[in-house]
DNA sequence: TGACTCCGTGCTCATATGAGCAGAAAAGGC
DNA sequence: GCCTTTTCTGCTCATATGAGCACGGAGTCA
């Protein structure tokens, strides 16, 4: 064939179409026929003058190269690539991952991965009949967006404490009830600060028969869910006043990441304080981590690192994320 | 095996307590499963414990709620659509939109559609005799993205004055001379400043032999390119000299939106300053209006305002966009 | 030069998909 | 409640698409 500066034919409407002797433009040519204008193979075989089959190849090779990009848009939609690569990368017996496209903030985002989190709760089968919970403004929001009518007769139980002293008064409460109510179950609280002062305080609490009691329900809950919060000045224990902001700091100085269910954890998933870590009442991390389903719901730009420590040092069986954290913990930047 | 979690709906209570439409999610889901795990309709029917016909039926109507997006990523793909609704809405014979997405800077959109321009004059049928082009940096990089051999023996002309003054000196001349080398042509240089300080010395010079027969040529060319400029300080205009900064002020104070082969227009498409007009040399826009073929090249967010005054007033038969602007000029913020 | 491989092409054939239709189910009117 | 109207469902059938194969031309090596 001549290497002719490529262009003849015509369309419908009698304009020139380009015969490049290009096969990546060709491509894209077809491509722009094929999906934006949805003309059938053969007619963008017509217009571009080349055979059905010819088109058909530009448009798988146009695929695979990338350059045909398929994007659900919809705040419920969600990542299943990388939820398998998840899965697969860190064990996960599941994974939830909604789409960051067409958010605008933080708590847009922590919404959807709220609503997964709920929306995946429902799905789950068994259907649990104790749920342990945490709480937080995630734990808040997944509440929210559970469906009335859930699941029926789940029973919600605190795993760690932190009634009545949060400025957001009940709200660790309300979620726990809101979960609970819409599951036509009942809810149990902790009754206890989230961390005492003196460690022999924790241990006399603990012993505290109603304390104790709940301890155990939790202990024995057939599923657990909880988030995680980033180690930091605005964390959700120092709002409530337990730990003061430079506290926190040095927390971070040894190498804090973030806490979960109460309990400041490094990189690599240890106990950062032990001494606070005793000191801090509720389901042990060990205990958490033996657990047969425990769903973790942690999204958002800054949690990157906690997310990661939990999946790697096995925390939870279920991450619920988004996209962009799902991101970072597959292409770790790897650290010296 | 991990037993996928049922999405399928509850055949035991379905509740339309649900803010989402149930068979709205369902066709989030089965879309994920069809295009993001290409998974077969059939296949997506059992997972979702459907039939495939109502799998099809979710596939399209996902599609038509606009949840499907299906984007073309490549600097090179077009807006067919956008093109076609820009034809109709402002009876074009043609026009080219190359998309935004992947664009990091103004630099890099005029290099896409300066690189949709060469693509569409390389293919323009009948190939011209004589192609009368403007000046600027967009021009030169339409010269620059065309490809050797792009046409064979074709003249070119420039179409407004401008020699030599340029600072970036040269630019002019070498455009000209690039795109008529490339198609193995000769070149026209219009040998004249771009504006002149008094009305005699314009007519004079036009009278001029040389300059007469250039803007003879000019005049009788089968077809033009030209971009346009924005009305304001950093015009090539001011920049070469031919006008001061406050100059151009004025200008925009009486209604300037742009320049077009260096002379200022209003959103209407109106000569802003006559006086100003009388005193530059080149093709009048009027002669441009009565071009069987003239193609416009104007990609930018700061052209939107310009791009709507040139394709409402008739001045281009073909317009070379970017979808920033071809999307503004389709969805007019109206006007008091 | 001739035999050889390799790659791109156009094909056949199996499969996936969409259009259209008839019956079922649901919604609405009286 | 009963009947009409509308929507929804599962189907048949036509069409669009992808897999795989056989051919042929271009390049390669002896």
């Amino acid at each position: 064939m001549s290497r002719t500066p490529a262009y003849a034919g015509r369309d419908g409407e009698g304009r020139a179409v380009e015969i490049i002797d290009n096969d990546e433009l060709l491509s894209i040519r077809a491509a722009e026929l094929y999906y934006d204008e949805n003309k059938t193979q053969d007619e963008v075989g017509a217009i571009l003058k080349l055979t059905r089959w010819k088109v058909g190849r530009l448009l798988a090779s146009a695929k695979d190269k990338g350059f045909i990009r398929i994007e659900i848009v919809h705040p419920r939609a969600r990542r299943l690539t990388l939820e398998r690569s998840l899965k697969e990368r860190f064990a996960l017996s599941d994974a939830i991952v909604v789409p960051t496209a067409g958010t605008h903030d933080a708590d847009d985002l922590r919404a959807r991965a709220a609503q997964g989190a709920a929306d995946y709760l429902a799905s789950l089968r068994p259907v649990p009949r104790t749920l342990g919970i945490s709480w937080g403004r995630t734990l808040h929001d997944v509440a929210e967006h559970l469906a009335d009518g859930w699941a029926t007769g789940v029973n919600v139980v605190q795993i760690n404490g932190g009634v009545s002293v949060n400025q957001r008064a009940g709200t660790a409460a309300a979620t726990a009830f809101e979960i609970a109510r819409k599951a036509s179950g009942q809810a149990t609280l902790l009754p206890s600060p989230a961390i005492l002062e003196r460690r022999e305080t924790k241990l006399s609490i603990e012993a505290d028969r109603t304390v104790a009691g709940v301890l155990n329900m939790a202990a024995n809950a057939s599923a657990y869910l909880y988030s995680a919060g980033v180690a930091g000045a605005d964390s959700a224990l120092v709002e409530s006043g337990y730990l003061t902001s430079s506290d926190v700091d040095e927390l971070v100085r040894r190498g804090a990441v973030g806490d979960v269910v109460g309990r400041y954890i490094d990189a690599a998933g240890m106990i950062v304080d032990p001494s606070l870590n005793d000191r801090t009442v509720g389901m042990s991390l060990d205990a958490l981590r033996s657990a047969t389903t425990s769903i973790a719901v942690i999204a958002g730009e800054g949690k990157h690192a906690v997310a990661r420590a939990v999946v790697t040092s096995g925390l939870c069986t279920v991450l619920v994320t988004d996209e962009g954290t799902a991101l970072d913990l597959l292409n770790p930047v790897f650290p010296a």
